[in-house]
DNA sequence: TGTGGTCGAGGAAGCGCTTCCTTGATGAAG
DNA sequence: CTTCATCAAGGAAGCGCTTCCTCGACCACA
């Protein structure tokens, strides 16, 4: 950890001009304090918000206060439950949580920065897209950190994840449009790069090819509603006799039970769809999705827990659980 | 503010035994031990977390990282987008964001001291209900506190909030269904114990006394999809004319569709229904719902400046602002 | 040349807590 | 009756930073 007399050293002035230099006070020489910035950018200094809080007085954070209902509620989306059971296991502990937002436009060092910043005892990741650098650079710094959902990168890096069993919940998605009888099963994916959208597609064509069934009627997607009902169009373009499909989230099921609607084809009499992640929108729909869960809130708590371990034994082995999925059978099989 | 020194000197012992007995170190003799808890719990006393973590070299927070598109997609609840708006206030600023959960089942004055340890300069409340004592305790504190939503005890405390313009986005709501040409209007309210809930009611009822329609045809439930379901039903027990319904939001909208679908009646054909929010629900649902769109997002950005503005000038007069409210035209009315 | 004012910089105290180290008291062992 | 552990308690240092206060240097003015 370098401190404010580390900058100071290095800059050759006092500690009190280095931290008026770093605060930006007026009563600093210019050429001094660049001197200080240039030592702080060299030397990677990033204050301790602890020692500034108690030396100023002020604590630069405020809370955000929200109900346990108000968590409770927000069962509509994957970030959401995650979120809820993360936040119900910290408040077991006596540990603050405390939110960063990466902004979609930052670049990952920067953020890395900010991350460091913070000062943090450790960190539970929860981004839609891993196709960043972060988790490479999250796994250099030796900082204690959790994914929720596996990184791509795992493979490399030590990195500890917390997963649904993405593998197993899309053989299920399978099994259950081949039971129903069909045989020109399509799958619209997330993005190719996440982990997720790699997982199931791998465990959807093992249980494709286990039956002898084509494979390869996949399009690619974004896990989004718009995106949901292009992909679908695209399906159905380039495979006219599609009788079944896996959609990989709910979301995209919308999405495409909507363009195959105004294709006027019926679900489930004439496409079985089978979507992924189970939230309110399963149930909102006509017809009501069959899907496969996961253990959202589990996976959340998971996470806490993970990271506790984490934090008190840093150079034990990654932590990788995957917690299992189940099928919810509705109404579009 | 209350130190370890004052309990010290309460109990009559040293700083360090004192710190000793607070943190259940064994090495305190249980009379002292027992002395000081009590001169703690007298003195109200809070170990400050910034002083803590300095000594201890450790800070029992840990980070939660989502990405903005994560909480971009969270559109599908009323906190997830006030949510989204205030994070992204909070980014531009230097200041942490410490989520608190506060339980179902806390009391009230737990929730406060809890609050009050986690050292914050301040503090944003969403809370589903405000029939708690919460808020009259919170303005007795001299913590900065802003809500999201006008608290019913608004009127007695100065406390300062955030609110949409919920009486004119209900009159906007009435107007639409009383320019559909409906005269028996009912209203399907969140609880009434709630401020958001009064307001929407009243505005409606203005709306409708102004016209000369009856404004008494109004069912109480409780912003959810089950209890939506209900309130429809008794509402349409009590009055089989009804031609057209306020529901107060989007969630409560979805329940009332599948009571009024088994009942036989259309939307809109025979009833037209107006809703409150304009989450995803609205455009998912079929009909599409004529709803009410509230600038969350807005709203928690607001409330973020609100709070820096009452942590600047803590004495000023508190913050009580509205946002406006607008009527987003589909195809229920 | 002397006086006063301004500006930049540093010394040192202090924010509230933990913890190492020391000390005094007590009991067990020789 | 010593000598040694053992235990409880306190003194004091120190975590990393801010800021009050002091001080020297410099310039302008009379």
């Amino acid at each position: 950890m370098v401190t404010l007399d580390d900058v100071a050293r290095e800059a050759g002035v006092s500690r009190t001009t280095a931290s008026r230099a770093i605060n930006g006070k007026l009563t600093v020489h210019p050429e001094r304090s660049a001197a200080v910035q240039r030592a702080a950018e060299k030397l990677g200094f990033r204050p301790n918000p602890a020692a500034r809080s108690l030396a100023r007085g002020r604590h630069d954070s405020v809370a955000l206060i929200v109900s346990e209902t108000n968590i409770e509620g927000m069962t509509n989306s994957f970030f959401a439950m995650a979120l809820h059971g993360a936040i119900r296991e910290i408040a077991k502990t006596d540990q603050q949580l405390v939110m960063l937002l990466r902004a979609n436009d930052e670049s990952d060092e920067k953020f890395l920065r900010f991350l460091e910043a913070s000062h943090v005892d450790g960190a539970m990741v929860i981004l839609e897209a891993h196709n960043t650098e972060l988790p490479r650079l999250l796994a250099q710094s030796d900082l204690p950190v959790v994914f929720l959902g596996r990184p791509i990168e795992s493979a490399e890096a030590p990195l500890s994840y917390i997963d649904s069993d993405n593998v197993g919940g899309s053989v299920l998605a399978a099994e259950a449009l081949i039971a129903a009888g069909r045989r020109r099963i399509g799958v619209i994916t997330g993005p190719h790069g996440m982990g997720v959208s790699q997982d199931r597609l791998r465990g959807f064509q093992q249980a494709l090819d286990a039956h002898g069934l084509d494979s390869s009627l996949v399009a690619e997607s974004d896990f989004q509603t718009a995106g949901g009902a292009e992909a679908m169009g695209l399906l159905l373009d380039q495979h006219p006799d599609l009788d079944g499909v896996f959609v990989m989230s709910d979301l995209m099921a919308a999405g495409a039970v909507g363009t195959l609607k105004t294709r006027g084809r019926r679900v489930p009499e004439d496409i079985s769809l089978v979507s992924f992640d189970d939230t309110v929108i399963a149930t909102t729909l006509e017809p009501r999705l069959t899907t496969v869960r996961q253990p959202l809130e589990e996976l959340g708590a998971r996470m806490v827990t993970a990271l506790a371990e984490l934090i008190a034994a840093p150079t034990a082995a990654p932590i990788r659980d995957t917690l299992p999925t189940t099928l919810v059978r509705r109404d579009s099989v």
